[in-house]
RNA sequence: GCCCGGUUCGUCUAGGGGUCUAGGACGCCGCCCUUUCACGGCGGUAACACGGGUUCGAAUCCCGUACCGGGUACCA
């Protein structure tokens, strides 16, 4: 039978770093299976909650990463409407039959009357009493008040809810693909309320009918859901539906080892918003402050960091491609803990990503960061850059740092006139401006070769020369091969910078 | 509080009774390469939470404790 999952987020939000993964182990499954499918499905039933903007940057987000939609909002598919907001009369009609079978009930009580309810109840050892089977007879509900005052307050149209009736003194016990059997005891189980009394239906009921209704054969989800997993399972038995097989992934912690908090991550320097990964300008401006952490990287990365974040294939590979993964990927090698985020290997996967790639598209993925920084580069000497510095990016974005490939260098790196610019510096960066101009050819082999002459003519260290000559022509102490540099900056301008350098420097 | 889950180097992890003097990766340190900085190569540092069992033998199985995390909403 074909794989059906579906990545299920609620638009409340930016994508979380943890959604993504959470959504990568989907995908992988789907793609794994022949003739699988990856929803994805936008849980937006919190009206309070909604954010705009939120459903476009996980739709961006995914394509980003290459996590390809079979089905979803914007691409469609046999079971659409995906957006659950679109799908009220679906939970109505499972909701009526529930009430209908005598599963479920009305209840009137109204925000304040829980809140009393839960101050009553509440004592030092059970500090929060939930709405049960302990306490549902003093309550204000369909099984309590007579059927005719229930009829009464319906017509009078007085707000109320749907609660699932639970039965006590069960238990309850599924087998968790990653953590194996689970059990819970139904007396733990609150009635939980199915249909708000705005009409909508809780995450509960609408995962449950759309799962059932979109034939999703695998809930591969955050280890937060596991405790309601039960009251899940219940619903399914009360719909006489048959439940999907569940997953639930070990959560993402901040590198501090706490919870990967917005408001900690941000303090600590960690992006905890894809966004924030895919680019200086990729999140939404009035969702995320520009002073935020940002690590730009590319999607084969992040991608290849999260899967190994919480799996592993159980033999020493380290690069994946997405493609690798769809082969590799195996529900029970998913751990069982939490996972610390570790930017430090997110940007050691980032550099063997970019010495993969070749020159040119490597020229390209820097292009926007480079053009921020000097205005619009030919395409020629964006590559020669690239295979130029390439062995030395960390993120693609770092080639914009060596502005001097592009332009003067506004600048001399100030240690590094200290330590390399001495008395003699001037009067050889000259002599080798001068050997430069007989250099027709200009080639590394020439310009080394000149060099090796001059410092052998003058009786020097080739160190007396070299440093300056990169501190004059680059404004750094850092960078590729010095000869290497000098073609790519080219004859006329390496000579005209050796000359303001002596100049400037004197 | 109660319920559920978890606990191997600093971090991600392998390992599922003997092959574990615990393997790999990131980081860190050192050496080589290199008259720069990196890449790369080689080497090093570093862990089975604790206590009881079971067993000839336990990182691996059981129990307890501690700690971490999640849940306990008309949020998802």
């Amino acid at each position: 039978m074909p794989v059906r999952v579906r990545f299920a987020p609620s638009p409340t939000g930016l994508l979380h770093i943890g959604g993504l993964r959470t959504a990568l182990y989907n995908y992988l499954l789907a793609r794994q299976s022949e003739g699988g499918a990856f929803l994805l499905r936008i849980e937006d039933t919190d009206r309070s909650r909604y954010v705009e903007g939120a459903e476009e940057d996980i739709v961006e987000s995914l394509r980003w990463a290459g996590l390809e939609i079979d089905e979803g909002p914007a691409v469609g598919g046999p079971h659409a409407p995906y957006r659950q907001s679109e799908r009220t009369e679906q939970y109505r009609a499972a909701v009526d039959r529930l009430v209908a079978d005598g599963q479920a009930y009305i209840a009137f009580d109204t925000p304040e009357a829980l809140e009393a309810m839960r101050e009553r109840l509440a004592t030092p050892e059970s500090p929060a009493p939930t709405y049960g089977a302990a306490t549902r007879e003093r309550m204000t509900n369909a099984l309590t008040l007579p059927p005719e005052e229930v009829q009464r307050r319906l017509d009078e149209g007085e707000p109320h809810v749907v609660r699932l009736r639970v039965t006590p003194g069960e238990s309850v016990t599924f087998d968790d693909a990653i953590r194996g059997p689970v059990t819970f005891q139904t007396d733990e189980v609150d009635d939980q309320v199915l249909l708000k009394s705005d009409g909508l239906p809780t995450y509960h009921l609408a995962n449950v009918v759309d799962d059932h209704a979109m034939q999703i054969t695998h809930v591969v989800r955050g280890e937060e859901w596991l405790p309601s997993t039960p009251k899940h399972i219940l619903l399914y038995r009360a719909l006489g539906w048959e439940a999907p097989q569940f997953a639930h992934l070990p959560l993402i912690l901040s590198p501090s080892g706490g919870k990967l908090s917005k408001r900690k991550a941000e303090q600590a320097g960690v992006p905890v918003f894809v966004c924030q990964y895919r680019g200086e300008d990729a999140c939404p401006p009035d969702l995320v402050p520009a002073d935020a952490p940002r690590l730009p990287v590319e999607p084969e990365a992040l991608v290849n960091f999260l899967a190994l974040l919480g799996w592993s294939p159980g033999d020493d590979r380290e690069r994946f491609t997405l493609e690798e993964l769809v082969g590799a990927f195996r529900l029970d090698r998913v751990t069982k803990s939490g996972a610390q985020l570790d930017l430090d290997k997110l940007a050691w996967l980032n550099g063997q990503v970019l010495r993969d790639l070749s020159d040119e598209a490597l020229a390209e993925r820097a292009r926007p960061a480079v053009e921020a920084r000097v205005g619009p580069v030919e395409e020629a000497r964006l590559v020669a850059a690239a295979a130029l510095l390439r062995e030395r990016l960390t993120v693609a974005h770092d080639l914009a740092e060596a502005t001097y490939l592009f332009q003067e260098p506004e600048a001399y790196d100030e240690a590094g006139v200290k330590r390399r610019w001495k008395d003699d510096s001037a009067r050889l960066v000259a002599l080798y401006a001068d050997r430069l101009e007989a250099d027709a050819a200009f080639t590394e082999a020439s310009t080394e070769a000149a060099m090796r002459q001059l410092a052998e003519d003058e009786g020097v260290g080739f160190g007396r020369i070299i440093h300056p000559v990169r501190l004059a022509t680059t404004g750094t102490t850092v960078g590729a091969g010095m000869f290497e540099t000098l073609v790519v900056i080219g004859r006329a301008a390496t000579i005209r910078r050796l000359r303001r350098a002596v100049e400037v420097l004197g």
